[in-house]
DNA sequence: ATATCGATTATCT
DNA sequence: GATAATCGATATG
């Protein structure tokens, strides 16, 4: 029996951003274009605190550019960094307190080609959308991944997560997660030490260097 | 395999 | 004027 496919609601995002950033492993993300439908499997998230965190982007009070972290939960913050990329969270805990969560990393479960069509990456047949470092390449890293989706602070800022008509959605098919290792964030310099991100343990689409272990089969 | 560096712009000091 | 929740390219062992 397939399991149903359910949309979050506000109610999951109304929570501590840890507790959020956890429980969105193994989730779909899923974005709806004209074309194709565009949806990956969460495999690394970081939780961003309120202003308390120095590292996150509340810590200076409520701006123009992250407003959306201090409204209601379950709400796109976009924004644009090093002159070149996106990248995506979702507001957490009630309006008028800050949090959120940073999307880093999808396995690509559906719209593979579209989505390596938006990233530049050439597909030359079909066992390359197989291929896991042809795949990997795709959506492991949160940039790539706001460029795998046509994820912008223009079209996507403030949209909300959990209607049932957004084009920007997450679901849950009830994957089980086996196992999650939590590590220090990537990429900050204040606030290090901290372990606020969370990533799918064994997972091959966790951005950042491989394994050294686990390698492709040669062909 | 690891290290370093340049790109390029919104935002804040 | 400096910085940044990144990426991809290049260099080197």
């Amino acid at each position: 029996m397939p399991a149903s496919l359910m949309v979050l609601k506000p109610s999951f995002f109304n929570r501590d951003p840890r507790r959020v950033a956890r429980a969105l492993l193994g989730k779909l993300l899923v974005r709806k274009t004209r074309r194709a439908i565009l949806a990956g499997r969460i495999v690394e998230t970081e939780a961003y605190l309120g202003e308390n965190d120095d590292a996150a982007h509340a810590v200076a009070g409520k701006t123009a550019r992250n407003a959306v972290l201090f409204g209601p939960p379950g709400f796109a913050y976009v924004y644009f960094i090093y002159g070149n990329h996106y990248c995506l969270n979702v507001s957490c805990l009630p309006d008028g307190i800050a949090g959120g969560v940073l999307f880093r990393a999808l396995e690509p479960v559906t719209g593979i080609e579209e989505m390596a069509e938006a990233r530049g990456i050439e597909i030359n047949g079909p066992d390359d959308l197989k291929r896991i470092s042809v795949l990997r390449q795709i959506a492991s890293g949160p940039g790539r991944m706001c460029e795998a989706l046509g994820v912008t602070r223009e079209r996507d800022n403030d949209k909300n997560f959990t209607g049932l008509r957004s084009d920007l959605r997450i679901l849950d098919d009830h994957y089980r997660v086996r196992r999650v290792i939590i590590t220090p964030r990537i990429g900050i310099a204040k606030a290090a030490g901290y372990l606020l991100r969370y990533v799918i343990a064994e997972n091959p689409f966790v951005s950042g260097p491989r394994m050294p272990h686990v390698r492709e089969a040669a062909s």
